[in-house]
RNA sequence: GCCGCCGUAGCUCAGCUGGUAGAGCACUUCACUCGUAAUGAAGGGGUCAGCGGUUCGAGUCCGCUCGGCGGCUCCA
C-alpha cells in the first residue's frame, strides 16, 4: 500500500500498514515522537491501519492544536479513572478536549460534592496512571454489546448515548470503546499510544453542567483542567491567566475609579466620574458617526403601557424577564428594547417612499430583569443602555442599509483595534412571521454579508423571534466572547404595528424595519475596552488627560494658571497641590495612569512652562505652557488604534 | 434560574480544631515645603452581609435570605 508524505513523497508500506509502522518506516526519531497520525485530514490512533492511498502526516508534540487536543483528551480519560476510583457509584458522561484544556461531566452519588478541596487527591491519583505510561486500547463492540456492558456497570448515560447513535442511524454496526488502565470508555477517539505522553496537567475549576446542554435535565458535575506537554508550558499558561485576570474590568474599574455595583441595585452600574468622562467620549463618537451617516437622534420614554408589548410580542416571549408596576391601576412596563418607542414615531405622521429609508438613533435605555446566575460586571447588566437605532425602509433598500450597517460598524471597530466574529443566526423555533418572509429575510442578510465578502459562521435557530441577525462578537480578557453589535432584518413588527408608507403608485406598502446596535450596550462596550487596553486608554478617551502638581506650595498660582489652559482647551486636566513629596504625587499619577504628568517647580514657574512625564516614561523636559495645550488638543481627537 | 465556592474596616487580606476582632494601604490631625513610583508621628474607623438556630459562649458550627465569583442554561 502507498501513502503521500507533507512533502509529495510517496511511501511504501506492507498492506495493512499502521500509523506506527509509517512513522517507523520514516525514521526511529519520529516512531518514538510520534503521538498519532493524520490521513486525509483525520487525527487517527498510530496503532489502527492505514486507510490505502492517504495524505498521511505524522502528529508529534510539535504539530500545534491537534496534538494538544490529543493529549488533553487522554488526560479527560485519566481524570475519569481517578474520579471512578476515588468516587465509586459516580456516573460517567462525556469529555472532551475543548480550546485550552478538557473536561470532564460526572453525576456524583447523593451527597457527594466536589470543590477546589479534593482536587489535590484527583491530581494525585491521575499522576499515578501517568506515570504508569497506561496504554490507549481500542475496542470495537456491536451497540448491543456495548449497551450490555454499561448497563451492566449503572452507566445510564453512555447507555442512553449509544441508544441515541442508534437512533441516528439503524444499520450502526459498532462503536469504540477506549480502555487505559482499569477505565473504559465509549469514545471515538483518537487517542496517543499511552497516559505517559501527557507532560503536565491541571485541574482547574468545578463547575455545574447540565446533561446534554439542556436545562431540563440532570445537573452534573463538571471538572475543567488542562494539559501540555511541558511543565513550562503549562506554567506559562497559568501566569497568562494571571496577567488576564489584572485587565478584569471589575478589577480595574474599581482600581481606577471608573464605576461600581452595590447590593442596592444589583445589575446596574454606577458610574463614577471617571467613568463617566469614558462614557461621555463615547457618546460623542458615537453622536458624530451616526449624525454623518444619516441617522437622526430621538429620546423615547422608559415605561410603556404593557398592552404596548403584548402587540410587540416581547410580551409572550419575554415577559419573565421584563420589569413591571402598576400606574394609577394601569399596568405598565419598563420597555425591555426600544423598537415599540420608534413604531410611534415612524407612525406619528403618513409616511411617502421619498421618506424612506428613516433612520433612527437612540442612546436607549432598557431593563431586562437577567436571571441572577447571569450577571458578570459591565458585560451583563440589567440596566442597559444601547446605542440603538431603529432603520425603516422598502425591500429594495434593505441590501445597502444592512452594507452601510456592517461598513458603520468596522469603521468603529477600527478605531479601537477590534477583529470582531461575525455570526448569521437564522429563524428560531419560537418565532413570529411565514416562513417566506423568514426565507427572503435570511436570504437578504447571507447576500449582503457575501457581496462585502465577509467570513462568517451560521447560527441555525439563534435569531430573534422577529427575524434573522448579524452579530458581532469581541473576546474579554480571559477568552469569553461576547456579542457587540447586531444588525437585525424585521418584517414582523411592522406588521403587527401596521407601520405603512405611500409607494409611487399611491398604494399603501409595508416599510421592513432594521433594528442594529453598534456598540451593543455603552455598559458593555466600556467593559470590552477597559480589558483591551488594560486600563490604559486611548489619550481622548482618558478620564484625567493631564495632572498638574506642584512641587511646595509658592508653586501653586502657576500650577493653577497651566490648569486653567488646560481645561480652557477642553482638556480634561486635574491639580494635585498637596505638600507631599514628589514622588509620591508621581507614584500617585502612575496607578491613576494619567497620561500626562506635569510637575511645576521654581524653573518652570520663572519660565512659564512645565515639566513633561509621559505615564510610565521618564522626564521629557519643560515644555511652554501654550505649547502644551496646541499638543494636547491635537491629540485628544479619536485616531485609530494600531 | 441551576451546580459549586465565597462574603471580616473604603481597598487587599490575616484570624489554628468555637473563648467576646487585627495588618498594610486609604482617611483625619500635626510636623516636614520636598525635582520624577511610597517623609515621619499620632488618631479615627468594623452590630465580622442579614436573619434564625446549636452552645455557658459563634467571625468561627448548622439553616434560610441577600450579594459576589467560576461554570451551565438563557441573552429580544
Amino acid at each position: 500500500m502507498q501513502v503521500t508524505l507533507p512533502d509529495g513523497k510517496v511511501l511504501e508500506l506492507p498492506d495493512g500498514a499502521t500509523g506506527a509502522d509509517a512513522a517507523a518506516a520514516i525514521g526511529p526519531g519520529l516512531a518514538k515522537a510520534a503521538l498519532a497520525v493524520k490521513a486525509d485530514g483525520e487525527v487517527r490512533d498510530l496503532a489502527r491501519p492505514l486507510p490505502e492511498g492517504a495524505a498521511l502526516e505524522i502528529v508529534t508534540d510539535r504539530s500545534g492544536q491537534d496534538a494538544l487536543d490529543l493529549i488533553r483528551h487522554d488526560c479527560a480519560h485519566v481524570l475519569a479513572a481517578a474520579v471512578m476510583e476515588l468516587y465509586p457509584g459516580v456516573k460517567i458522561s462525556i469529555g472532551p478536549p475543548i480550546e485550552h484544556g478538557f473536561y470532564y461531566d460526572f453525576d456524583f452519588p447523593d451527597g457527594v460534592a466536589i470543590s477546589d478541596a479534593d482536587f489535590a487527591a484527583i491530581e494525585a491519583k491521575m499522576a499515578e496512571h501517568i506515570a504508569a505510561d497506561e496504554g490507549f486500547d481500542r475496542d470495537e463492540l456491536t451497540p448491543a454489546a456495548a449497551i450490555d456492558l454499561f448497563k451492566g456497570e449503572d452507566q445510564d448515560y453512555k447507555v442512553e448515548l449509544i441508544e441515541d447513535l442508534v437512533a441516528a442511524d439503524p444499520a450502526l454496526d459498532h462503536v469504540s470503546l477506549y480502555t487505559n488502565g482499569p477505565f473504559t470508555d465509549l469514545c471515538r477517539g483518537p487517542h496517543a499510544p499511552g497516559t505517559g505522553r501527557i507532560g503536565a496537567f491541571k485541574i482547574q475549576s468545578v463547575a455545574g453542567a447540565y446533561w446534554r446542554g439542556n436545562a431540563d435535565n440532570q445537573m452534573l458535575t463538571r471538572i475543567y483542567g488542562t494539559a501540555f506537554f511541558k511543565k513550562k508550558e503549562l506554567e506559562a499558561h497559568l501566569e497568562l491567566l494571571e496577567e488576564a485576570r489584572a485587565r478584569d474590568h471589575r478589577k480595574l474599574g474599581r482600581e481606577l475609579d471608573l464605576f461600581l455595583f452595590d447590593e442596592c441595585s444589583p445589575g446596574m452600574p454606577f458610574w463614577q466620574p471617571n467613568g463617566m468622562a469614558v462614557w461621555n467620549e463615547l457618546t460623542r463618537l458615537w453622536r458624530a458617526e451616526n449624525l454623518q451617516r444619516g441617522y437622526r437622534e430621538v429620546k423615547t420614554p422608559i415605561l410603556f403601557d404593557v398592552d404596548l408589548f403584548k402587540q410587540s410580542g416581547h410580551w409572550d416571549n419575554y415577559r419573565d424577564n421584563m420589569y413591571f408596576t402598576d400606574v394609577e391601576d394601569r399596568p405598565m412596563g419598563l420597555k425591555p428594547m426600544n423598537c415599540p418607542g420608534h413604531t410611534r414615531l415612524y407612525k406619528s405622521e403618513r409616511r411617502s417612499y421619498r421618506d424612506l429609508p428613516i433612520r433612527y438613533s437612540e442612546q436607549g435605555l432598557v431593563h431586562r430583569h437577567e436571571p441572577s446566575g447571569t450577571l458578570h460586571g459591565l458585560m451583563r447588566v440589567r440596566h442597559i443602555t444601547q446605542d440603538d437605532a431603529h432603520i425603516f425602509c422598502t425591500e429594495e433598500q434593505i441590501e445597502a442599509e444592512v452594507q452601510a450597517v456592517l461598513d458603520f460598524g468596522f469603521a468603529l471597530y477600527e478605531l479601537f483595534g477590534f477583529e470582531p466574529v461575525l455570526e448569521l443566526s437564522t429563524r428560531p423555533e419560537k418565532r413570529v412571521g411565514s416562513d417566506e418572509t423568514w426565507d427572503r429575510s435570511e436570504a437578504a442578510l447571507q447576500s449582503a454579508l457575501e457581496k462585502a465578502g465577509l467570513e462568517y459562521v451560521v447560527n441555525p435557530g439563534d435569531g430573534a423571534f422577529y427575524g434573522p441577525k448579524i452579530d458581532l462578537h469581541m473576546r474579554d480578557s480571559l477568552g469569553r466572547s461576547w456579542q457587540l453589535g447586531t444588525c437585525q432584518l424585521d418584517y414582523s413588527m411592522p406588521e403587527l404595528f401596521d407601520l405603512t408608507y405611500t409607494g409611487a403608485d399611491n398604494a399603501e406598502h409595508r416599510p421592513v424595519m432594521i433594528h442594529r446596535a453598534m456598540l451593543g450596550s455603552f455598559e458593555r462596550f466600556i467593559g470590552i475596552l477597559i480589558e483591551h487596553y488594560g486600563g490604559d486608554f486611548p489619550f481622548w478617551l482618558t478620564p484625567v488627560q493631564a495632572l498638574v502638581m506642584t512641587i511646595s506650595d509658592r508653586h501653586e498660582p502657576a500650577a493653577a494658571s497651566a490648569l486653567a489652559a488646560l481645561q480652557a482647551a477642553g482638556i480634561r486636566a486635574e491639580l494635585d497641590a498637596r505638600t507631599e513629596s514628589v514622588g509620591r504625587k508621581i507614584r500617585e499619577a502612575e496607578l491613576r495612569k494619567v497620561p500626562y504628568i506635569l510637575v511645576i517647580g521654581d524653573r518652570e514657574a520663572d519660565e512659564g512652562t512645565v515639566s513633561v512625564r509621559r505615564h510610565g516614561g521618564a522626564d521629557e523636559g519643560a515644555i511652554a505652557v501654550a505649547a502644551l495645550v496646541d499638543r494636547l488638543s491635537a491629540e485628544a481627537v479619536p485616531t485609530p488604534t494600531p
